[in-house]
This record gives structure tokens, sequence and C-alpha cells, in this order.
DNA sequence: GATGAATGAGCATTCATTCAT
DNA sequence: CATGAATGAATGCTCATTCAT
């Protein structure tokens, strides 16, 4: 489970939370309803978190935390260009299809969670995760196994194919789980920004 | 401008709705919202869309067909699966940087248009354009030019990239115009479905 | 009646409104009671004042021009210093007396419509129209039949007797109307500050 | 400090809920404003008084207790009738102008607290404070230096045009304070009773 | 005495939609 | 076709109060 908060009432908030806005959409989820699947009462919702944004920031951040961190894990195993490349695309695929239910509210919290009070914060903190990222890559662009791309491209050439299918698979529009076409989606990652 | 309709009034409320919607999201664009910057009155906006969702829907459509159409003409030109293949990117970049309000509200509304009264109506119309995409493709693929990937993988493997940096830019993280990056966007298609 | 508004329903809103106030106080008054009491709904209300603040405002201003009209009509009328110290403590007692919901509304009134939006605009307001109260004065005070005080002392000095009884009055903790004490309070008024 | 509370926990709690009283209004006051100013838990000060109007009422009646005091430590030393009335007009001033925040917390209250559960009492106790005042002044009526006024008048004729600029002070919509008019208010007051 | 999590009735306000003129 | 007053269900949020620890 990528919700990982001690407090259990919290938890249990968050946990409602989230089945409601990726069945209904954040928009249309109301605390009534966070409320009813939850078990809480009003009150405590908002005891807990300030606001309804705050219940949505506080599982956006949860999940970026939880999907960094296994970027990561996988990130330090690799010992080549390629996979390096890969791993980024077997951390996206596998993080989505292990958490689709926070995979689908993660596409739609962006724009919701980016107007409120904490958009600033979390700009800053994504910029660091990014900035965190870079000496990976680096290493092997000075060993020449990488093509040279504007800086502000990459994420898109490596990802892009994959954001975009696990985006159609999430809403179901594609019956095929990401998960089978992992290698493939990773190859072709390989293949756009190899040498 | 991509809102082709020729009653004056219709095309005035369409145009203040996109500007909203744009700016604010569809969620958060209210009637009063539209009526103020339309000069329309309330009664008017429901005398020519039946509802919010009609006008959302009539925007939609129309940017959806505009698209194919533009889409179309360049694939036409090709010659070669390259071209083809460079086609879509090309088709796609252009109109995005062509509209980009238009673009930012269609990333929007899919989801809040395909919840509505015209979901069918409109994935019915969108398969029928796969399927008229689907023999410029398939002519090549006889030819042996391009690699074999399960059907449904295709449109993320070619356009994955492009949408993800559009998506990046229309929301104002990335300052660089997809414009500029029209040829290495499409070079990088081709090279990930190219044998 | 001392509200004087030509739309009927902008009337009615503002006659439940006083009513509620004056009974129950205004900030214990909800929006639900004045629709109750008016008939109109939930809508209409804000349809016609922006706010519940609106509403109160709207009494406010309309009371404040009503009294001060009655004012100006009385002291056009005084021919002697006394009769002017006088027609002011008359116009205050006739006033209260006659609108005594909406006197007691002004009371309240004060306090939660000079914390919201209009506060600015009241308080021109009443520069202005105490801007035009002075000529009336000065002119006997030129005349040498009035005793000498500080600007700001004035009013308290002339009306200030006046305006405790009738609150004492307004709020039932005296059961004699003001009106019996119409001529004993003006002559207070003009013993404290003649010659 | 008009505030007397051996406990310190009850007095913090006093002192912070005067300080958002006089600030906000009490109706605005909520308890957890009064537990941030004042450092107390919710339940510290739910188990102090038992009632938000408890900790009102806990204050009304420790400054009227205080005012009155202070007033009959002034009547006591008055030896005519006019230094009598003068008296009244000097302790109203005098504390007013020593405690400004409880003052103004006092106008508020009287709405308030005189509905809630301590009516009664209050205004039972008030009667009697009342009955306390009229020997002294009744003394002087014998002797014929008093006019004759119906009872119910004779508080708002002394002390009106006093607590009238009082109020106007204590609102900030004038500048002077009453300490520099207590002379002018009391030689008003009392040519307005005088023969 | 002290703490703060929990409760839930209550409120102001919004907004899509209808309809008489 | 156009207008804008009217409707009322729905919603996010507040806040006094209770109570287990």
């Amino acid at each position: 489970m990528a919700i990982a908060e001690k407090n259990q009432r919290k938890r249990e908030i968050l946990e409602a939370a989230l089945t409601c806005f990726s069945e209904s959409g954040i928009e249309s989820t109301t605390i009534d309803h966070i409320r009813a699947k939850s078990g809480a009462s009003v009150g405590s919702i908002y005891h807990h978190f300030s606001n309804k944004e705050g219940v949505a920031t506080a599982l956006y951040i949860g999940a970026l935390e939880d999907h960094a961190n296994q970027q990561f894990a996988l990130l330090e195993q690799a010992n080549s260009a390629e996979q390096c490349i890969k791993s980024l695309v077997y951390a996206y695929v596998d993080w989505v299809t292990a958490n689709p239910e926070l995979a689908l509210f993660m596409q739609q919290a962006r724009g919701y969670v980016l107007n409120g009070t904490h958009a600033e914060a979390l700009i800053s903190r994504n910029r660091e995760r990014l900035g965190q990222l870079l000496p990976y890559l680096q290493r092997h662009h000075e060993n020449g196994s990488l093509r040279l791309f504007p800086k502000e491209l990459y994420n898109s050439l490596v990802l892009g194919a994959t954001k975009d299918y696990c985006r159609i698979w999430l809403s179901g529009r594609a019956k095929t789980s990401p998960m089978e076409y992992r290698e493939m989606l990773a190859d072709a990652a390989w293949r756009t920004v190899a040498i």
C-alpha cells in the first residue's frame, strides 16, 4: 500500500478519499462522500486536514514520495546507460500497475493541487527530485552512450510513450496491462535515446 | 481560429467558453462566467446549447474535427513510412502550437465530456477516425519498413513523447515551444517504430 | 414604512430580513430564516443582494437616508437656535418611535455593517451628512446663543440622553415611550448647550 | 487591570477572551481563538467555564462589579448634589478610559449575555445596584437642588452624553480621550438636572 | 486539572437549470 | 431569439461541545 500514514484515522480518511477520487474525480468527490466511506465525521476530516485540498495534497505528496523512492531503488542497481533508461520505464510501469487508483488520482491531481496553496512547495520539491536524477544520467552522457537532447525534452522522450499508454490503460480505453508491454516500452525508450 | 461556427452568437459563446475553460478549468467555469465574457444572456446560452456540457462538447467535437482534418491533409502527402510517421508528429505539434487554448481544453475535456450524454457518440466517432488512419500505416507494414507492435501500443509509441512534451509546455512547466523540437520529436518517433 | 424599494421582491426580502434581524439579532438570523419569512428562494435573495451583509447594508443605508431626510425637514422649519437643537431631538424621537424595528436594527448594524465591504462608502456618506448639518448650527453660533464646545462633543451633548433612553426603551428595559418624554428630552438638550 | 481572578489559568483565559472579544466581537470569537491566544487547551476552557457564554458572563460580571465599586467610592466622597452628579460622570469616564477593552466588550456583551442562562441573575443584580444608588440622590432631591424627572429618565439625562461620547471614542470614530472632556461632560450633566 | 481528537448540526454561498415575459 | 429573475439541491466548511485518556 502506497499510503504510509501512522495515524489510523488519517490513514482511513486518505484511503477513503483515494477511492472516491479515483472513482468520481476530485472535484466531483464531496467531503460527505469521504466521510461516508471513511467512517470519520466531517469534523474529524477537517481536524486532520485543513481542507479538501489538504486531503488531496497529502495523498499527492505521499504518492510522489513513494514513487520517487522506488525509482531510486531501481536506478541504484543500474550499471549501464541502457539499464538506467530502462529502470525509469520499469519504475513507472511497476508503480502504476501496483497502484492504479493512486496513479489515476495523480493525473487529475496535478491540475487540482498545483492551483492550491501548496503549489510552490510541490514545485520546488519536484525540482529537487529531478536534481537527484540528473547525476545518474550524466554519468553515461560522459561515456558517450546517450544522444544529446535539450534537457527539458529528456523526460518526455524516455517516458512519454510509457506515460501515454498507462494513461490510456488507466482510463479503461486499453485492456492490456502495461506490465505486459514493460519490455517493449523499455526497449523503445532505449532506442529513442541511445546512440 | 479553430472554432468554425457561422452563427455569430454561438461563436461568441464558444470563444468565451474556451477562454474561461482554459483559464480556470471546465468544472470551475460557471455559466455565469461564460455569460459575462461572451456578452450573451444566460437564457441565450441555454437556447443555443442545451447544457454546460453541450458547450464543452461542441467545442470538443469541433476541435477534434479540425485536428483530424489537418492530420489527414498531411498524411495524404506522405509517400513513405517515415514521412507517414513524421506527419503524425507534425500534425500534432502544429495543431497544438496553433491552438494552445483549445489544446489545453482538450486535455481536461476528455474526462469531462466522456462522462456526459454524448460519450458514446464520441467514442464511436473516434474509432471511426482511427479506422481511417490504419490504411495509411498498413500500406507500409506490408513493405516491412515498420516494426511490429501490438495495435493498441502504436499510438503511444509514435506520439507519446510529443504529447507529453506538449502537455508540459501547455501547462507552463516548459518554456520552449514544441515547434522548436518538431524535427527532434519526429525523428525520435520514427526511430522508435522503424526497423 | 421606512423601507422604500420599488422592486417588490427586494422589498419583501428587506422587510422579512428586518423582522428577523430585530427579533434575533443580525448574526443569529440565518439566510434560511429570511427565506422562510419572505417567501423568496435562497437563490433569489442572493440574486438581489450579493450577501447577507448586502441585505443588512441595504437596510442600513435606506434607514439612514430616511432618518436624515426627516431630520432636515424639521431643521428647515427651525428659526432659532433653540428650535434647531430641539428639532434634532424631535427628529430622533419621532423616527425611533415610528420605526422601532429599524431603530433596533440600526444599533446592532453599525458594528456589523462597518466591518464589511461597504464600510468606507458609509463613512464618507456619514461625513457628508454631518457636513450638511453644520451650516444650520453655525448660523446660531454666530448669534452667540450657543455655548462653545469641541465639535466632536456636540452630537453627544445634544442627543446623548435621547439616544440613551431610546436604546433602553428599544431593548425593553423601559416601558414608557420616548414620545412621552419628547419635550423633556428636548428641553434638557437645549439647557445643555444654551448659554 | 480590572480582571481580578486568583486562579492563574482562569485569568489567562479571561484575558485572552477579552482581547479576542474586543478585537473581533463576541459572536465572531471562537473557542479556538481563545485557546490559541490563552495557551490553554479547549478542554481546559470548558473545565473552568462551562460555556463560551460562561466566559463572557464571568468577564461581564467582574467588570460590572469593578465599575460599581469605583462608582461608590467616588459617590461616598460627594457632599453636595452637584458633586454627586459629577461623581457619576467621573466614575464612568475614569473606568472607561482605564479599561477600554473591557468597556468595548461591555457594550456588545449586554445583548449577548442578557439572552443567556444568567440573564435573570444579572438583571436582579442590576436592580439591586441601582437601589443602592438611589439613597445618595434622594438626599438631594429633598434639599430641592435637583429637578424632578421621571425616575427611568434620570440615568439617561445624567450619563447619556458621557456614554455616547465614550461609545464613539471606543469605536475609534473620535480621537480625543473622554478624559479630556471629563469636566465638560460633568458640567453638562449637572446643568441638565440642576434647578 | 489538562489535553486534543471526535462529533454533527448548522450555515453561507454557489450554480446549473427553468421559464415567464 | 433574447433576457434575467427565480429556484432549490448541493457543498465546503465552522464551531460549540463532549469525552476518553
